[in-house]
This record gives structure tokens, C-alpha cells and sequence, in this order.
RNA sequence: GGUACUGUGGCCGAGCGGUCGAGGCGCAGCUCUGCAAAAGCUGAUACACCGGUUCGAAUCCGGUCAGUACCUCCA
């Protein structure tokens, strides 16, 4: 295992804290993953990506990463205050097609986007119908613990009689007395004993299609119930880190605390992490402002948004370029700007491999050598991977002078060469998970090309401009870029 | 209304008391090149506002203004 310290802000001490997992070299993490109840948009696309980086670059230094997030098809309700109907069956109503298909439909469509954007699947995507049995024993150790109660089938967290033995609240910094005041008023709310807590188990309304037996009758898990149960059952009653988006914080991941806590006695997670919020000109991304944007959207360009198409790399570079924490306002400016920023680094991968080391001192050395140190101390950093990135540039600038030069490379020692070519590839492509998509895997439009190249060098070399420059002019206007090199070479890449 | 967080150059974005001020994109000049593209070099422009703490603040404290999020479905 690699000796670097990793450093986390912990969301719940507000603090950053030296990481220290509880089993080394065995990290468990925990994501709360979609609710399969309508297509993944692009702010989704930012949580899972913040916690794919997570989990590759843990891998990286060497932990044995066992990274758990669930499928979300039964027990989220439309409206969050335990009434109303479940979202997957209300989609299913409105479909006129099974819960079920409605959840395989979703289920199919999140992991092709996670395919997508090179987002690696997890250890194990457990899903909450799977479940059930689980959620009901737990459900039994609280009511034993005496911090739930039943009322006409369905059984409630108390949140009062909770925070008279342990603090709720912590993770989101409310208080309590103001949360039962504050909480808006809602019709229905009479078996609650107060407006605080919330449901474990939901009394399945006539009609339902999904409810499962229980003690206490036929009905569905709550929603917060599912991750308490899943973690605890995958990853144990404590477990390293916990990742989610930042609008989960309250009351998902406090309610999660309280039902951990509830059952067993003590705190689930020794790490939290949230990941901030995608705004698209200024604006929350989300699914009820109407600003929300599909990832086949971003591909195609087909939004009135957008201008054009972005690829999933360009978009994941542009989630890169800014820190997990801080909230990511993207524009059609800002996607431009990453297409040719990551262009530029891709390239400089590709051109390393191309180099040939002769020795001519090492006077480079330290600076190279550190460049790279850089690298990883900025993702040790609470996974900085804006400040990764901006370091990373920092060794583009060399390989490409001298790729310029000859594709010679001068000034490092053998050791740093071989160094360099295989640690920027492993970050850019296993940690950042960044790939070049222009890859020319067409053969015969590859034996096109180079003939034409050929041929247009004859051109040069009887300095006939006017036909090299026609060949270069209509070959761009085809979406063919020529660049010569200053060498004679010509080469030539796909506009995208 | 309550609770958090944020406010950095033309744009996006690092920065968490002291390497005179990341990085990307854009802009200007230069180098290379038949020209172009790419690349390299150089340069300009910043820390919302007002106070305070400090030898020293973008960075800490107080206030003002603005924005965002959560409190109600969302990652």
C-alpha cells in the first residue's frame, strides 16, 4: 500500500480529517445511488462521477475498495413527508406498465450512462426490493429499542423520544425544537406523534401493486430505511466512508444516522462526503426546475440549451476541473473550453508514448519528479482533482516541447522518463478515467489518409501550395484536421 | 421565515494567514512554419463592499449587499 496521506472532509465534523480506515487495507464505501423511477440527468451524473474518482483513486493508493450503491426501486415517495405514492408505482400508473418494468427500464438506462462516462459499476448495486426482509428486522430492533412505534400499520422513527438519548441532527446542523416547528403543516399527519419523525414502513393503500407481508401488515419500506440496512448488511455496523449528493444530507443521510444508531447503538460512518450541486447557467440542475439535461441530450446537442453535442469526456474533464465540494456552474462556454483543454491533455498522453529518451543530463529531474509528487498530494487533498489537473498541465508543457523537438526527450534521468510515462497514464486514464475518443480504429479510412498525406508531401516538397492547400482546405471542411509537423511529417486528426 | 454555504481577472475555476498572487479557455506580442494548425515563450486584467484582528489576509472576526442550496420530490 502506498504511503500517502489521504486527507477527507468529513461533512459530518465539518473538518478535513487524516483518512484512517477501520480495517486497512479494506475501505468500505457506501453511495446512495438513483431512484429508478425516470432517466438519470447530467447533476446525477456529477455525484456518481465525484464518488467514481473516490473509489478509483483509493485503488490507487493500494486500499481494497468495496464500494456498495444501491438501486432505489421501492419506498421513495413522491412527496418526502411520507405521504403520497411511491415514485416508481406512480410512474408505473402513469405508463400503464408494471413497477417492475418500470424499475428495469431505469435500472438499464442509469448503467448506460454510467457506461458512458467511463464511471466504473460498484463492488455491489444492491436494490432496496431486495431487501425487504432485512428492512423489517431492522425496522424490529428499533421498535425494540424503543425509538418506533406503530400506528395502523405503519411504523414510525420517533424522532423526539430518539434525541432524548442521542443528538439528531448533527450531520445537517438542525435542531430539533425547530424542526417541529418549522416543518410545513401537511393534511394526513395524524398518526405521526410528532412532525419530525418519519416512516420505517408505509401500510400499502389499496391498490398497490408493490407491497411486500409484515408484522404489521402488507405495505413497503420507508425510503431512508433501505441504506441503513444495505450498508450495514454489505459493509458492517461501522464502515469508512459514506458519499452522496448534497441535497441528501437532510433528511436522507440524518434519518439514516437515527435508524443506525436506533438499532444498534452507534454511528454508521466514520466519513461522510457530499458532493455539490450542477447549475447550468446559474441554475440548480434538477428535474422539477426544467433545466435538467439528459446525458443523451449533451451528446447529441438536441436541447434548446445547447449548441451542439459534447462527449461524455469533455463533460467529465469539465466536472474534473473544479472540486467535488463546490457547486459547478456550467454553460455552453465553459463545455467549449473543456472539449479543447482536454484535447490538449489527451494529446500529451498520447504523444509521451511516442517519445524516445537519449541521455542529455537530468537537469529536469527534480522538477519533473515533482510535478508528478503533485499530482497525487493534490488528489490526497480531499481529492482535488482541479488542482490534479492544473498540475498535470504542468507536465504537458514538457512533453510537448519535446515532442516538438524531435520527439526527443532531453534533461531527465531514464528513471524519471519511465516514471513519467507510466504514472501520467495511469492517472489520466485509471484514475481520471479520461480517454482519447477520437481513437482512429478505421483501418481503411487510415490507409486513406495516409496516402493522401503522402501525396500532398510530394505536393510540398515541388512546392505546390495551391494543391496542398486545397487538399488540407477541403479535408478540414470534411471534418479532417492536417497538421504538419516541423519535421515533414504530416498527421492529421477528426474534428469532433 | 429558519439553517447552511458561496461571492476570485473577459469566462470557468484552485486557493483554508506569509512560495508577491494555480490551471484551463479567451486576448495581445513573439518563436517555429511556405502559409495555416498545433506547440513553446512573454504579457495584461482579480480577490463583492465597509470595518476589525495581525508584523502580514483572498484566506480569521463583525456588518452590508448579492447568489445558491436545504427546510417540500431531486445526486
Amino acid at each position: 500500500m502506498s504511503s500517502h496521506k489521504l486527507y477527507i472532509y468529513n461533512s459530518y465534523t465539518r473538518k478535513k480529517e487524516l483518512f484512517e480506515p477501520i480495517h486497512a487495507p479494506f475501505v468500505g464505501l457506501y453511495v446512495c445511488g438513483p431512484t429508478v423511477y425516470n432517466d438519470v440527468h447530467l447533476g446525477n451524473v456529477r455525484t456518481f462521477l465525484t464518488f467514481d474518482i473516490v473509489f478509483r483513486f483509493l485503488k490507487y493508493l493500494g486500499y481494497q475498495v468495496r464500494y456498495v450503491r444501491n438501486i432505489t426501486d421501492v419506498g421513495h415517495l413522491v412527496d418526502d413527508a411520507d405521504e403520497g405514492e411511491d415514485k416508481v408505482e406512480k410512474m408505473a400508473r402513469l405508463q400503464k406498465i408494471e413497477p417492475m418494468e418500470v424499475v428495469q427500464k431505469y435500472t438499464i438506462g442509469f448503467h448506460n450512462v454510467m457506461r458512458l462516462f467511463k464511471i466504473l459499476p460498484p463492488s455491489i448495486e444492491p436494490s432496496a426490493s431486495g431487501h425487504i426482509i432485512e428492512q423489517i428486522e431492522m425496522i424490529e430492533d428499533i421498535l425494540k429499542n424503543g425509538y418506533a412505534y406503530e400506528v395502523n400499520g405503519n411504523i414510525y422513527f420517533d424522532v423526539v423520544k430518539f434525541n432524548e438519548k442521542y443528538p439528531y441532527g448533527e450531520l445537517s446542523g438542525r435542531v430539533l425544537e425547530e424542526l417541529l416547528e418549522t416543518t410545513r403543516d401537511l393534511d394526513g399527519q395524524d398518526d405521526k406523534r410528532n412532525k419530525a419523525d418519519f416512516a420505517l414502513w408505509k401500510k400499502a393503500e389499496k391498490g398497490h401493486i408493490m407491497k411486500w407481508n409484515s408484522p404489521w401488515g402488507e405495505g413497503i419500506p420507508g425510503w431512508h430505511l433501505e441504506c441503513s440496512v444495505m450498508s450495514t448488511k454489505y459493509l458492517g455496523h461501522e464502515f469508512d466512508i459514506h458519499g452522496g449528493g448534497m441535497d441528501l444530507k437532510f433528511p436522507h443521510h440524518e434519518s439514516e444516522i437515527a435508524q443506525n444508531i436506533g438499532a444498534c447503538g452507534h454511528a454508521p460512518v466514520r466519513y461522510w462526503m457530499h458532493s455539490n450541486m450542477l447549475n447550468f447557467n446559474g441554475k440548480k440542475m434538477s428535474k422539477s426546475e426544467g433545466n435538467s439535461i439528459l446525458p443523451m441530450q449533451m451528446l447529441s446537442g438536441n436541447h434548446p440549451l445547447l449548441d451542439k453535442g459534447y462527449s461524455p469526456m469533455t463533460v467529465r474533464f469539465l466536472f474534473l476541473q473544479s472540486h467535488y465540494s463546490s457547486e459547478l456552474d456550467i454553460s455552453i462556454k465553459s463545455l467549449h473550453d473543456a472539449e479543447i483543454g482536454l484535447k490538449k491533455l489527451v494529446n500529451a498522453a498520447k504523444y509521451l508514448s511516442e517519445l524516445t529518451w537519449i541521455d542529455k543530463g537530468s537537469y529536469l529531474d527534480d522538477e519533473v519528479n515533482k510535478s508528478i509528487d503533485q499530482v497525487i498530494n493534490d488528489l490526497c487533498d480531499d481529492f482535488n482533482t482541479a488542482k490534479a489537473v492544473a498540475s498535470l498541465y504542468a507536465l504537458t508543457t514538457h512533453i510537448n516541447t519535446w515532442y516538438n523537438d524531435k520527439k526527443i526527450v532531453a534533461g531527465i534521468s531514464k528513471i524519471t522518463f519511465e516514471r513519467l510515462q507510466k504514472e501520467f497514464a495511469i492517472i489520466i486514464q485509471d484514475v481520471f478515467g479520461l480517454e482519447e475518443e477520437t481513437a482512429n480504429d478505421n483501418t481503411a479510412l487510415e490507409a486513406a489518409m495516409n496516402l493522401i498525406l503522402d501525396l500532398r508531401k510530394q505536393a510540398r516538397a515541388d512546392k505546390n501550395w495551391a494543391l496542398s492547400d486545397k487538399i488540407r482546405d477541403e479535408l478540414k471542411a470534411a471534418g479532417i484536421i492536417i497538421k504538419d509537423g516541423k519535421d515533414g511529417q504530416a498527421s492529421y486528426e477528426l474534428e469532433n
